[in-house]
DNA sequence: TTTTTCTCCGCAAAGCTTTGCGAAAACCTT
DNA sequence: AAGGTTTTCGCAAAGCTTTGCGGAGAAAAA
């Protein structure tokens, strides 16, 4: 069950004294006496009293709580960027409280509701690969609850929002592609509505301009980000004629489902295919071979997150301000072709 | 900033009612009368009124949070644990506070201390690698505020508990090495006052035990769990003048880090050197070769401990039951030699 | 008509904190 | 000694909800 707390009325009865003493003791108050304040306190530190934040939350309307909701939680990606948010956080004496949308319209907007029911003062959030209706969230605008995207975004939605330079860094990796003797490269996009989509594809179709490629739209395939969906694209892509001499996924997943594909049927990487992907470090490393990457910049993401929410929770409804992250290229062996 | 949320009061100034009145309305009170009650319904719905939470809980003394402690957030291990916290946590309306003790015991008793500050109802934690004092965790038992553990648990302190069959598994790899023809099957582990590190090596020996091998004390080495530290561990093995045929290591890291590094001196994979971890299904098929490992109920974990959790919370100081969970075997390439 | 019995609703307290304002006591000034 | 200041503290309200109890009015019984 666990023993109720000591309140400041506990400590009032003890020393004989009204709330508003020990309330002002305890804040140093000029109107109490040292002596009085002296003794309060130590009574206070003695029992351990801390501040009911429920109290103060009702009296200042505030809860200290931040909404985040994630496409997933079980992704190195998304768990360290709610690092980064859960840092700053701290930092403000606010904590978080994490949903996940499984990828789900419907349970993002279920999400919100809760969120709202709990009294969370705002909302810091990576849209779900389905969401394609906004009404949940300009309904927030609408009463003024701070909301911040991060990653994925809406174009219909002006709202603050702290986002990766996916286009450069396609473009960075289909030069490098080419670079290294590629000229047929294939890139595995996530679903067409979302907006990292469009950016890497906006990057890849600069790259191919850029290194004078044609652009072959057999060589571009969607898929949904399960890794089922997403090594039927490869297979896709290794049905045809003219095959590629290089594969860039989208994602953790798109990449290391092409990886396993491509070798399940017998090419070499990179000698055959060339692979690259979006992922972070530890796994880079972990496969075989190690894969070229560009290094998403997840906990710095949510650090900066959770400073737009900070901005906007305390200038009211902030100028909608975008942060473009940089990312770079990391580059290894998968990617660089022996002969 | 927010709209102010709507409040009973709201709905009662509006309707020319007291507070009491619509409240009871709300919960279909005999009290009220019929023609109210819907009229009141009516206008919570209207006005889209949701109690406030703070209210409630101050009331109620209760908070509905509870306090999560993981070692570590940013792994898919301990996300998928919390996941199943969450989603038994959700279904009793209550929601999950994480805090992560990054593998360390002061960040791990700060946690406790903001947690309870908070007022969280009761704790689910993973105890930190370094965790070797318990007076922070026996001050909540004192004061019986529910507190569970899983994975990870002090000898010392009788609490409820969900663990997973360490040792069964670790017997079942050792047999499944010697199955395929390894003789000299090394184990590197984690800090020896872990309860898992103890009861692999028991499992550990015992298998050794039933296969007639000798146990080499040199084969047994202990690392931290930092990816630099088990490549290290994996050197030592590697440096032995009788070489093991076979590793097994504890948990992801350490056995990602020992593939890098064997594969890194030129050692064939199952060939030269079988492998196998503890770790989960998606990690195992990325990497090269496939990663012979037990299957970690993780998300079983987490869903088991949340409801030793809501046993303890229901039924004041519960008996301190402890969960067994069992560990199957999931044989891949890593350990299956061809010749 | 008077008394009894329902029906329907409001008062107020409790849970905890902060803070404006008022008040008692002590001190100082002439 | 009398009026003025200062010091030190308490009252009460607000923030929101639930709930025991009491009360007003109407309907039913006598």
């Amino acid at each position: 069950m666990g023993k109720r707390h000591i309140s400041l009325k506990d400590l009032a009865q003890e020393l004989g004294v009204s709330i508003s003493t020990v309330s002002r003791a305890l804040k140093n108050h000029p109107d109490i006496s040292p002596e009085m304040t002296k003794k309060i306190k130590a009574l206070a530190e003695e029992r351990n009293y801390t501040p009911n934040p429920l109290a103060m939350g009702l009296l200042r309307q505030q809860t200290k709580m931040i909404g985040v909701i994630v496409p997933d939680i079980n992704t190195h990606f998304y768990s360290s960027i709610i690092s980064g948010i859960e840092k700053v956080a701290k930092e403000h004496g606010y904590f978080i409280v994490i949903t996940s949308s499984n990828e789900s319209l419907e349970k993002e907007i279920e999400s919100v509701e809760n969120l709202i029911k709990s009294r969370v003062e705002g909302f810091i959030v990576c849209l779900s690969q389905e969401t394609n209706s906004y009404t949940h969230f300009e309904k927030l605008i609408k009463n003024e609850i701070p909301l911040v995207f991060f990653d994925r975004v809406s174009e219909e939605l002006d709202v603050p929002a702290v986002l990766a330079d996916g286009q450069d860094a396609t473009k960075k990796i289909i030069q490098h592609f080419y670079n290294n003797g590629c000229k047929r490269i294939a890139y595995i996009s996530g679903p067409e509505h979302l907006n990292i989509s469009e950016n890497r594809k906006i990057g890849y179709l600069n790259g191919l301009n850029e290194c004078g490629l044609p652009y072959d739209k057999k060589l571009l395939v969607h898929c949904n980000l399960s890794i089922e969906d997403a090594k039927q694209a490869t297979r896709k892509l290794l049905r045809l004629k003219n095959k590629p001499d290089a594969i860039f996924g989208m994602n953790d997943t798109i990449a290391f489902a092409a990886m396993i594909e491509v070798k399940k049927q017998g090419y070499k990487i990179p000698d055959d295919i060339s692979l690259a992907g979006f992922t972070d470090e530890f796994h880079s490393i972990v496969v075989d071979p190690p894969l070229t990457s560009v290094s998403h910049p997840t906990f710095k993401m949510g650090e900066e997150a959770a400073n737009l929410f900070f901005e906007s929770i305390e200038k009211g409804t902030a100028n909608n301000k975008k942060i473009m992250l940089p990312i770079d290229l990391v580059v290894r062996e998968s990617s660089v072709k022996k002969n």
